[in-house]
DNA sequence: GGGAGAGGTCACGAGATCGTCACGCGGGGG
DNA sequence: CCCCCGCGTGACGATCTCGTGACCTCTCCC
């Protein structure tokens, strides 16, 4: 299973943040043996900044860290992108693993682990992931969201988000075509205990939709409103 | 007014295959309140049986079942289904995990385990399987209703259904060739304190059909009324 | 201390949605 | 043959929802 594709000419590239250079070692072998290419990294701005430049199919992320800990790296990287991670930890604590998948993490491996094991939930990770398609920037009409960036630009003309405006379009963007209901936009841009706040979400999309729709239209291009129930970027 | 969110009537059902009754008990308890609904099966073969009548939304799978093993009816299971499929198992052993995972499940957890990781691992399976989507949309003759995206198109045209009149068709479209009486449709869109008002469901189901049915046929292809009961889509 | 930016609240006009009523039709039973 | 009940449908007013401008508070930075 593991090497079905004999291809070995450009193998998937895991991400590999881990401070201790034994484990990044092993990891290396051990992915290289399963038809892998590690990217290390020891610290979490390390791995965010190299996963910005060139995002890796995957990541291993341990829990330690220098700088943030896994369960932030995972969700700062959720923040743009739907590639496997999943968290190394040597503490098997039900609180953290709870955090880490709740931070959108894949899985959730305590050491000591067998390598075979990690391999093949790195694949079934992957696996999924196949079925669905993550992307780093979506493009639709003259408008461009670049996720990792944070940036959004309208006929190549940066225009400026405040963070709630960003979050909320990114919430509908990664969605298009998709419902966003009142609840769930609410849920995920201020918090689970926000959903019933409806007022200042329409303040925002309107905010929103003068900053990003054109002008002269009379109906918005980018979002449009379902009655009653919620708002869909169109598709 | 009534349902914004259309979740709170139809909890999202789990399968629990597990041929230890407490096992089960303390899973359906567990569920129920995470907000799933356990279907329970004590053997693999009514396990496959119930999945093959009505799919659930996930199955949490024992290793250790008295006619197959947990790693077949996954690998059965994913013959025609991309549901997310945990299995459970006391033995810890390497071999079995990457058997198990190998067969296509999303995930392999060991007892004792804690709910709370349990629930946060279903729920982050459920997550991933929700954006790959394996398309939760009912297709008949010109008709295509996308559940996930509440979006209902006749002959590729998209047709706009207020919120009640979306409900209305999908409770209809989830049951089809069923009968749906006044006081079921009644109950799941409006609320079990409105089962008598028919007047209300009649005027719907008319602006409905407006909606939906080919304006010159005479009868109705798609909701059929049967007289004195109520509703049904035709399959 | 001042000012800019961000975010929340309030108020109000416009429009969409919903329930109700009235009316017409058709079939089955008396 | 006529009546009555259930059904479909058009019209209409009440209500809810939405968008938006104005204003206020808070924070951060100079």
């Amino acid at each position: 299973m593991s090497l079905q594709e004999p291809t070995p000419a450009k193998p998937p590239r895991v991400l590999v943040v881990d401070d201790e250079p034994q484990i990044v070692r092993a990891l290396k072998v051990v992915l290289r043996e399963a038809g892998f290419e590690a990217v290390p990294a020891e610290t979490a701005s390390e791995a965010l900044d190299l996963a910005a430049v060139r995002p890796p199919e995957a990541a291993i992320v341990d829990l330690v860290l220098p700088d943030l800990d896994g369960v932030e790296v995972t969700r700062r990287l959720r923040e743009w992108s739907q590639m496997p991670i999943l968290v190394l930890s040597a503490v098997g604590e039900e609180e953290q693993k709870v955090r880490a998948l709740e931070a959108g993490a894949d899985d959730y491996i305590t050491k000591p682990f067998g390598t075979r094991e990690l391999v093949a939930r790195l694949q079934a990770a992957l696996r999924r992931a196949g079925r669905a398609e993550g992307e780093p920037s979506i493009e639709r009409d003259g408008l461009e969201i670049d996720l990792a960036a944070r940036i959004v630009r309208r006929d190549g003309q940066p225009v400026h988000l405040t963070p709630i405006e960003f979050d909320l379009l990114r919430a509908l963007a990664r969605n298009r075509g998709r419902l966003m209901t009142h609840r769930k936009l609410l849920a995920e841009v201020w918090g689970p205990e926000y959903v019933d706040d409806i007022q200042p979400l329409r303040t925002h999309i309107a905010r929103l939709r003068g900053k990003i729709e054109p002008q002269d239209a009379e109906t918005p291009r980018y979002i449009v409103t379902d009655p009653g129930v919620g708002y869909r970027f169109t598709d």
